[in-house]
DNA sequence: TGACGCTGCGCAAACGGTTGCGCAGGGCGC
DNA sequence: GCGCCCTGCGCAACCGTTTGCGCAGCGTCA
């Protein structure tokens, strides 16, 4: 069995002639006879010849691959986000290497590692919650591979980065509210130190006060999104002398959980108490009960537009090497769906 | 800014050897001198050095890059095999190349192209739906690049496979459901041309052969896996002379469509008629009505040891070069699982 | 008829590492 | 005092491809 893939070296032997003629007439170089050019492309063809990308991407210093780490890719948000990532992807012809980083730091640090040692052309990133360090990230900057992040992005703005304004989103969730009557609305937040969740608290204070309604910091719980963590939330939340009306969960697995929760303590989930959520997330579509209202974040169009950011700065740094740092920083909607449906 | 990431050259040039011997210092190779030794893996560490993954993989035909091709990321069953992938390749230092095939052949075999110009060492896939044709994939095994399939896997001997016999699965199933009484026992398979399908039916009939019980093929539905397909096949079951008492959906995803139509038909799920399923899935825990059995496939394990295989494969072909070709075929236990639970 | 330009191709360096081999110098035994 | 081995390092080839440059042969024009 020929258990080597054809090489250009290969054709040259055979067609006697050698492998920058090769090379050229593969390209189509102007300077190469038309016979050449043509019996070398008909051999190519014939055993099946395929550039190694490998080589030329270690010749060119480019390599046509981006590193992609994200969180948890069993989460629907990050497996949309990825596949968005890939569409765009392919339609420049680039490939990806992914990896995870389990929310975890280490291994966040430790995947950007391979990936640098792999000399990806450039690296597409969600953070870690965890992360409040980024020197292993600027450090790619620092070599000319540039980082763009996507929803988990980074609180500086010397970053490539596209997310949803949450913030606005939570005002604009907590004015759909009131509107419809709920002026006891709780929130159950993640960590303190995410953005995520600074963003979110903010989003709630500046919804509230903005319809003349006091904040009631009672009203604020917190998960670390363990089950047990937010079932004591909505222990909590029950337990105050005045319960919330409606109940807004950090994302939908949250509200998930925080659903089920409720339901053992006899809540008539949606009816004594509304839920609404964030994420949008199909499967919320095939639960007992579904959020009345989530805020769609678009995961897909997220993923689509960093890759695209991406391509845009490879190229550029093709073109005009030393451009002067523009960052591009591009804030999508986060609109409010009602109803979600299934898939 | 210092725009290059270091290479070894740099590191020969400002200690003045040569870059053999830094090359071996940075390796520990024995014939160099302690001082040399250590002058150089100190200037390594302090400029940051890390070796050109790229540079290397070119010299050595081995770039510690396996490809995985899935037909769909957003599945939570493939989400969780790219995990357990993953974990198998870190501990081996392997790096994954990643796409997907939208269970579409034509794409399917774009993205095995796409992975042999980038020189993966080898392919893990999972084939999409349609897929009957395996040339692009033979065609790689013919040049040294070996192919591990999981789950959806071909037909034929002459592969590297780890799969769930569904077929045991399903004769347990069945025995399950007769040995609680239900005796008129429906099936929504896929289509016909799956072999997953094939797998289903086959257990199907000889279940309830088994038990002395006749088969109804009036009890054996298809879905294309729409939702509209789904619905249909409910209905027709449900117009029945005799309506089964029990359902067995083709997985998780065709179940929960298939329950949210019974209820709709005002079927008390699980009461009037039980559910079973393929799959077990943590979401259906956070369904209204998950199904009352699931066949676990350990999409997780499959794909950690279809990465093991790969690793043992890609050993030994730097070992024993033209080893005897010996096909690594495992057959993981499909075993029923009650009352899924949340994560 | 000699200078010049065009055509068609080969030579060789380069990308960043690895590795077989050679060589110099010193220590050792006989 | 000669041969031998050991230590410590450099030289150069190599992996597959691209690309600047050089060169030969031929035609053209002054």
């Amino acid at each position: 069995m020929d258990n080597k893939l054809p090489t250009i070296k290969e054709i040259a032997k055979r067609l006697n002639v050698s492998v920058s003629t090769v090379s050229r007439a593969l390209s189509d170089h102007p300077r190469i006879g038309l016979r050449t050019k043509m019996q070398v492309q008909q051999l190519a063809r014939e055993i099946n010849y395929e550039p190694n990308a490998k080589a030329i991407s270690f010749k060119q210093q480019k390599s046509f691959v981006v590193g992609v780490i994200l969180p948890y890719i069993r989460e629907e948000f990050f497996s949309q986000a990825i596949s968005g990532i890939e569409a765009a992807a392919i339609e420049h012809e680039y490939t990806i290497l992914f990896g995870q980083s389990h929310d975890d730091p280490e291994k966040e640090k430790k995947m950007v590692e391979a990936m640098k040692k792999q000399r990806v052309d450039g690296l597409i990133i969600s953070l870690s919650k965890q992360t409040n360090r980024y020197e292993h990230l600027e450090a790619l900057e620092k070599y000319n591979i540039p980082v763009v992040y996507f929803d988990r992005v980074p609180p500086f703005a010397h970053a490539h980065k596209v997310y949803c304004n949450l913030f606005k989103g939570t005002v604009d969730m907590i004015g759909w509210l009131i509107s419809r009557g709920y002026k006891r609305i709780a929130l159950i937040n993640g960590p303190d130190n995410l953005s995520a969740s600074k963003e979110r608290l903010k989003g709630y204070i500046e919804g509230v006060s903005k319809k003349k309604l006091k904040v009631d910091m009672q009203l604020v719980e917190k998960t670390d999104f363990s089950k047990e963590s937010t079932h004591a939330a909505i222990i909590n939340l029950l337990n105050r002398k005045q319960p919330p009306n409606a109940i807004i969960t950090f994302n939908d697995y949250v509200h998930m959980d925080a659903v089920q929760c409720a339901q053992q303590q006899n809540v008539r989930v949606n009816q004594d108490i509304v839920f609404v959520s964030y994420a949008n997330l199909p499967i919320t579509g095939y639960t007992a009960f579904p959020p009345l209202v989530s805020i769609e974040q678009y995961p897909y169009g997220q993923g689509e537009r960093a890759m695209e950011i991406m391509i845009k700065l490879l190229n550029k740094k093709a073109a005009e090497e030393s451009a002067q740092k523009v960052y591009h920083v591009e804030e999508m909607p986060a609109t409010l769906v009602m109803h979600p449906g299934g898939r």
